[in-house]
DNA sequence: AGCACGCCGACT
DNA sequence: GTCGGCGTGCTC
């Protein structure tokens, strides 16, 4: 007998060993193998009835019985193709760590009869909408999995479920032996509501089941490594096969789901009624900028919030690398792919990200003339001192919990927890629950614009609606804009997504970005400048045989080492992408470089 | 990804 | 004369 392994390794085919006699086990098991000269753990992807004299031997099963059946495995096929990734890499990924833990396939609960289990998908966005899924959840029958983007989130919801009965947590932030216990315990369909980030996503699960994924839009449910492919689009593939019903929250849901609720009616959307909002303004920051953070209607809104004992959350952004007119406000972009251009001081030069046109820096802006094109803005130290400056008496805090983790970052939080003025960017609003704050206001939103990314607009949208949302009916958010035209900032002030979507879609559509088309990024690591450059017209001229493809020019990274090709294609791009790539994924028979595919790219800075 | 094998500099 | 640098290539 002879078993297909897969291991977590950056290599696309299975490995295959003779399976010792007397050993009974099946596809969709761990196991233990020698792999090069370590012993490592991979999943059973196919036992062939074959001799296998020649083959080396499984060392030991790494578990007691399958972690994943027929139609799970199948599923992480479909994960592994959509993503150009291995399939090995990918079960590691979506699974949790394996455990010696007895398993086995125990009475289930009987099946849903076939009207019970159609393929069902909806969008719950709005106030209350938390409340919404749980009460779901309680109706429900089958198992309902709880998907959300990090472990606090996840220790949120497993105490919110818990209420109404055994919830297991499949997320890291629970010991290894209670996430196999609870594994266990859903395969013998013993626990009806599981909660858990991507490990949890081929999860066991009993008829008629829920599949939840609790916001949606965030860039945490697609991190870094392989599989490559955001959570949402596992879940509602799942929810299709198996089938089951998926449920999507969101505050600001990202636009391809969006796009798919209202233009393509693949998923349910239940509009809730309007609640409580609150007075959105904007204060126009042009020409004013320069010396000082705060326009005279945010210093007298500050004074009023903070006089009143209420609690000022001031917005503010990273550094970007664009430029942008100090006097009309405008933002030097590419003119065919109408994202910013990347500045670089050194160089003096502009240069699109996407189609790769460079022209030289510039002293005048192109709009209105003025002279004063700028790549500043304020950074949270600079806004925090003038803060300081004018509220000498105020608790004031700065708080980015991307920068501090540990110990040093519980100080801060604590401290900022305290305070009565928040300076922080966007990670900063997750220390506010809803209608908590007094006043909301932006520095310089229009600093997300500039960024080189054609998701910027979206990006800035559900950061002020995020923010709008914290601070509800009662107080208000100010926003600082040299652009106060964008439809973002209206959409924001008339608590209507529909007027962004509507506005966004129209953007993409015409410029063919997603979800009307699809990107991927692909990048070519190489030691040697003359092998990379071969190596990278070699890849492109593979992906320019394909008519479906636009291809864009390779653009180098700021150290020229690694290159980067952006590619946009139909719907089915990954079919596209395999074939054409297929002789640069294999060994490096290409020379000595490495070659990565990003499929639908969430934020491509270098 | 690990990890071993393989050809060129500073040491007992 | 060796120890070891990591560059290159394979792993059933």
């Amino acid at each position: 007998m002879i078993a297909d392994v897969a291991f977590d390794v950056p290599v696309t085919h299975p490995f295959s060993y003779r399976v010792p006699d007397g050993w009974t086990i099946g596809v969709g098991q761990r196991v233990i193998a020698p792999l090069g000269a370590a012993h490592r753990v991979g999943i059973v992807v196919g036992l062939r009835d074959e001799p296998a004299e020649r083959l080396k031997s499984l060392t030991a099963v790494a578990e007691a019985a399958p972690v994943l059946d027929g139609p799970r495995l199948a599923l992480a096929h479909w994960i592994a193709e959509q993503s150009l990734s291995s399939l090995g890499s990918t079960c590691a990924a979506l699974l949790p760590p394996p455990s010696s833990r007895e398993a086995g396939g125990s009475p289930r609960r009987a099946r849903a009869t076939d009207a019970e289990r159609p393929f069902h998908a909806e969008l719950l966005i709005g106030a209350g909408r938390e409340r919404r899924v749980v009460d779901r959840i309680a109706a429900s029958r089958g198992t309902a999995l709880v998907i959300v983007s990090d472990l606090e989130a996840a220790a949120r919801w497993a105490q919110r479920l818990g209420k109404r009965g055994r919830v297991v947590r499949l997320d890291s932030g629970a010991s290894e032996d209670d996430r196999a216990a609870g594994w266990l315990a859903l395969e013998r369909g013993e626990a009806e509501v599981a909660v858990g980030t991507r490990s949890a996503l081929l999860a066991p699960l009993a008829e008629p089941a829920t599949i939840v994924i609790v916001d949606e839009h965030e860039a945490a449910h697609k991190p870094p490594g392989p599989p490559r492919l955001h959570s949402r689009e596992i879940v509602l593939e799942r929810a299709q096969r198996e089938p089951a019903t998926a449920l999507l929250t969101a505050a600001t849901p990202s636009v391809e789901t969006w796009w798919r609720a209202t233009d393509r009616h693949a998923i349910a959307l239940v509009p809730p009624p309007p609640g409580p909002w609150p007075a959105v303004s904007l204060a126009d920051a042009r020409g004013i900028l320069r010396r000082e953070p705060l326009t005279p209607p945010v210093a007298r809104a500050m004074r009023e919030t903070l006089g009143a004992g209420r609690r000022v959350f001031l917005g503010v952004s990273r550094l970007a690398s664009a430029l942008a007119c100090d006097e009309c406000g405008a933002i030097v972009r590419c003119p065919t792919c109408a994202i910013a251009l990347a500045y670089s001081r050194t160089a003096a030069s502009l240069t699109c990200r996407l189609c790769a046109t460079s022209i030289p820096g510039m002293d005048t802006c192109p709009a209105c003339r003025g002279r004063r094109l700028s790549p500043f803005g304020w950074g949270a130290e600079r806004v925090e001192h003038a803060v300081r400056r004018r509220f000498p008496k105020a608790r004031v805090a700065r708080y980015d919990p991307d920068v501090r983790r540990g110990k040093q970052g519980e100080a801060q939080r604590a401290a900022a927890a305290a305070a009565e003025v928040v300076i922080g960017t966007r990670g900063a609003l997750r220390l506010f629950g809803p209608a908590s704050l007094g006043l909301a206001a932006f520095v310089s939103p229009d600093q997300l614009l500039r960024l080189p990314d054609f998701r910027a607009g979206e990006r800035m949208f559900s950061l002020l609606w995020a923010a709008a949302e914290r601070v509800g009916g009662g107080g208000a958010v100010i926003l600082q804009s040299q652009n106060p035209e964008h439809y973002a900032f209206d959409a924001v002030a008339g608590q209507d997504l529909d007027a962004f979507y509507r506005h966004e879609l129209k953007f993409r559509a015409e410029l063919g970005y997603p979800p009307f088309r699809r990107l991927a990024v692909i990048t070519i690591d190489a030691r040697d400048d003359a092998e990379g450059r071969r190596l990278t017209e070699a890849v492109g001229a593979a992906l320019g045989a394909s008519r479906s493809l636009t291809v864009y020019p390779a653009v180098p990274d700021r150290r020229g080492r690694r290159r980067r090709i952006v590619v946009k294609g139909p719907t089915d791009l990954p079919s596209v992408l395999a074939p054409a790539l297929a002789e640069f994924r294999t060994t490096r028979s290409r020379g000595r470089g490495i070659m990565e595919v990003e499929v639908d790219p969430v934020e491509w800075q270098f």
